[in-house]
DNA sequence: TGTCAAATGACAACATGCTGACATAGGTCG
DNA sequence: CGACCTATGTCAGCATGTTGTCATTTGACA
């Protein structure tokens, strides 16, 4: 009837939830004094990991977002001056989206915040631990992700 | 500099954010047929798990997030009537959200396609990676919340 | 008992996400 | 070339979540 196996992959579940929670809310503490909020570093991040710039639709796959979510953000962004919008030689309509210079700046005081949080934090794990995890979120991932 | 255990536990965070809108998502096209929401079966669950009801501030300390977002659900769920409010003994404003015989049965109805999602989907887990994974995950809340 | 900080309800403003709908651009295939 | 499907931009409406503010209730403590 409960089986262990479901209860455990409830409560796993539920708890996911919580900890996607608490990790936006210390994204949002972090980056509190860089200006940025949670929404904003997931799109830097997304574009300084590619090498020439994305589309907006392109952004939204990579996080798992609709487009218009993404399209949002990025225009906020650009008023801004974090992103800019670049001509996109493979299409007439659907231009690249880039970091200015202020963006890569804010990527860099970003990652300044980042690298010590994540140090900090898994100080008392261990690497195999933190793997191990990695690939069971990867396996759901692929099973959810069509 | 980039050490790989920062490396890991950067892409665990972000595995984790598409990790948590994929289950969402599953949660919501589950519950589609039911009039249910994901913010409604995460209240529905966590009032059901309750003996006595919950006060709308402890709902929302169960699931990490503000008292008026689940107070806004509540308000509404009460409308439909999945939920109502009733007389706390211990608290003249504070009132007990509790499920009605409607409620109740939207809980049964989400058991019953909750239970074969789990099963389904952890059929070629085995018990130890999802023992593992969770107790990684609430090492990571503890961390997190204070 | 009186006082005061914490918890709660209520309301407002706002950020972020979704879906739907429609027009246009791109690409495939007869 | 022309027809058709898909991808994209754009706008609208809505759901969900946050923070801030203020009044009221609780509860702890001098």
């Amino acid at each position: 009837m409960h089986s262990p196996k479901r209860m455990l992959f409830l409560d796993l579940v539920l708890s996911l939830f919580r900890l996607n929670g608490l990790l936006i809310s210390e994204g949002d503490d972090m980056t509190e004094a860089l200006g940025l909020t949670s929404a904003r570093w997931k799109v830097i991040g997304v574009i300084a990991l590619s090498n020439s710039g994305l589309t907006v639709p392109g952004i939204a796959r990579v996080l798992g977002q609709s487009r218009q979510a993404v399209q949002r953000i990025t225009d906020v962004m650009v008023t801004d001056g974090l992103l800019s919008y670049q001509t996109n030689p493979k299409h007439k309509r659907s231009v690249l989206v880039v970091l200015t210079e202020e963006g890569k700046t804010a990527y860099q005081a970003l990652r300044d915040v980042q690298d010590p949080w994540a140090i900090r934090n898994t100080e008392d794990i261990p690497i195999e631990d933190l793997d191990a995890g990695l690939r069971l979120v990867h396996r759901l991932i692929q099973k959810f992700d069509k």
